[in-house]
DNA sequence: TTGAAAGCGATACCAC
DNA sequence: GTGGTATCGCTTTCAA
């Protein structure tokens, strides 16, 4: 049995007050007496007060939890969500808090009771499906929380980037070198909807909002040139892998007119796509693909992509969820986004 | 103010621990009267049983703690180290368990309070500095935990690979393609020493324990045709980064009998090394480059590497840690490595 | 300076 | 099936 607080006071000869005291307000006993305490408690195997009952007690436990749609190993598979943890553990860190790790389950009610238990001061929600559903739990415990995906409610924090914008300069891009036939690579664009090509009447139709920003966004810019939305070919990748970017591409061969250019929701979509295209030693070596986020693997690849500032995301996620600004204008950050040319990007081939 | 279960059970007019039961024993109660008490709750705004609380009630929280040394953010700037989280990551899901990623001050006493005030069911330590002082301070709090870096002492958990034979092979790859003059090159070689070369008298000195295994196996291999250690030339990094691997590597320029290799002791140096190396037209064109790990970078830098399986080591470490086995023997795994030969090293060049 | 007492919010055993 | 009661381990006024 683990020594208690109580135990040292007994031995000691003291209250447990002044045990208390001992550790965590040392100008409210003579120094003497609290070494003496220490002293006794090394020798009891008294290894300080327990945090548990700590957190309980003084209302807040010094952590802040990061929710995860999917899989909690996919988040380290995602180059982009790697960095935005980055900034996350780093803003955390500066305010002496540690991370919790919370992957939400697919089901409704799993994701509900993965908030309910998780013992956090608040909640940074990275990318959440359902994410209403999840902000609405967390508002029921009372605590704070930042989104970076969904478009928050006035007073809500918030801090993310002009989706819908992003998208349409990476697209612009695109029809100003001459692309009409494209297709849009995304994950998760229709529920349940094997990998492949796609039909979607209506961009409203997906429920992703990042997802449904972005293929808005290259919709916007096609249809300036005329090309209207059901003229795009939607696929859709079972994950946010480069396999499965991969996998939705190949689809493209067995089209009877492929597309000349591919622009994806993701790099790491991305860049599965130009493993089969450029594995393809006719058709694919042509065509164009761009990505989204901007990732280190985008450089050497040569992906033409929209960059966006990952760490910076999540530092200023953590930071206004640890140090709320008093004005509540200041709680949503919008971060600026940049097209980046490279290499994967150029005219449509003449054939 | 928040309601608590007390005020629930007024509310309905049971007691306490019918409501308690209605969230966590579901069998104990009508299915009318539970249906009675959830309703009420949900009007009252109250989210259910609070975590800390249970916690310490029940005894145990649900969340295990990863321990790094230095900064958090680094963690996520090393892939292999991410392997390593993908792979605890997944098991902890398993297990229903949530990860709580706690950055350990560089300060013996920051750690000590950073683990004394971590509320967590156990320890996962993944590379850190003071191991000694931190298993004292982990085994004083009377928790689990299970240590992948330092030699374990019998009895405790421990997941790892044989880090000198592991690195004796590459050493040997080396020495066999008739390489007698090379460098070494690790972070944290010495405490508080510059970037660059190093003079060091006995690897024993080396204070951290893998970089000191690896240097010694690579010394190993030397030693049998010959090359004695004090004629290896060792290079500190400051950090575990492709930045600080470059600095050093360049440092090598001013030695008047540059070697025909570099023998790295994480991927991350190595491909510093590289792009240092890679830059230089002339002599550093043909000079030997292996890592350790085998991150994904490797493949495409055609790095030599000794690769070692990241994920299966992370799994391992929670699944000891979250489900012990009853056989001491059965605590301690030991992984298997391999030395994968790419472009990065050849024989020594004629001149 | 020190200590007594009142919780923090919940759970679990054991009678009824 | 339901409720009383003790307790988990600590912090914090407030009075002595």
């Amino acid at each position: 049995m683990k020594p208690t607080l109580r135990a040292v006071a007994e031995a000691v000869g003291v209250s447990r007050s002044t045990v208390s005291n001992a550790y965590c307000r040392p100008d409210q006993l003579s120094a003497q007496l609290r070494q003496r305490i220490l002293e006794t408690a090394r020798q009891m195997g008294y290894a300080g007060p327990d945090p548990t009952a700590r957190s309980l007690r003084r209302g807040f436990v010094g952590a802040i939890g990061v929710l995860f749609t999917s899989r909690l190993s996919y988040a380290f598979t995602d180059p982009f969500a790697v960095r935005f943890l980055t900034g996350v553990a780093e803003a955390a860190e500066r305010h002496d808090s540690n991370l919790l790790l919370i992957p939400l389950p697919d089901d409704a009610t799993g994701a509900r009771r993965a908030v309910e238990n998780a013992a956090v001061d608040g909640f940074c929600v990275y990318c959440a499906g359902d994410e209403e559903g999840i902000l609405d739990t967390i508002r029921g415990r009372g605590l704070p929380f930042v989104t970076t995906s969904a478009r928050p409610r006035a007073g809500d924090l918030w801090v993310g980037i002009d989706e819908r914008s992003a998208a349409r300069s990476a697209a612009a891009h695109l029809t100003a070198l001459g692309h009409r036939k494209v297709a849009l690579l995304g994950h998760d664009v229709l529920p349940d909807a094997p990998a492949g090509p796609l039909l979607v009447d209506d961009v409203a139709d997906v429920p992703h909002p990042t997802t449904r920003d972005r293929l808005a966004g290259f919709a916007d810019a096609f249809a300036t040139v005329g090309v209207a939305w059901p003229d795009l070919t939607v696929l859709t990748a079972t994950d946010n892998t480069r396999a499965a970017g991969a996998a939705a591409v190949s689809e493209l061969t067995h089209l009877p007119e492929p597309p000349t250019a591919v622009l994806a929701c993701s790099d790491v979509l991305a860049l599965g796509a130009l493993d089969v295209l450029r594995a393809d030693g006719g058709w694919g070596r042509g065509v164009s693909v761009t990505g989204f986020d901007d990732i280190a693997e985008a450089t050497p690849a040569g992906l033409t992509t929209i960059s966006q500032p990952g760490e910076a995301k999540g530092r200023s996620a953590a930071t206004l969820l640890l140090d709320p600004p008093v004005d509540a204008a200041a709680g949503q950050i919008l971060l600026p986004t940049t097209l980046v040319v490279r290499s994967s990007s150029g005219p449509v081939p003449r054939s």
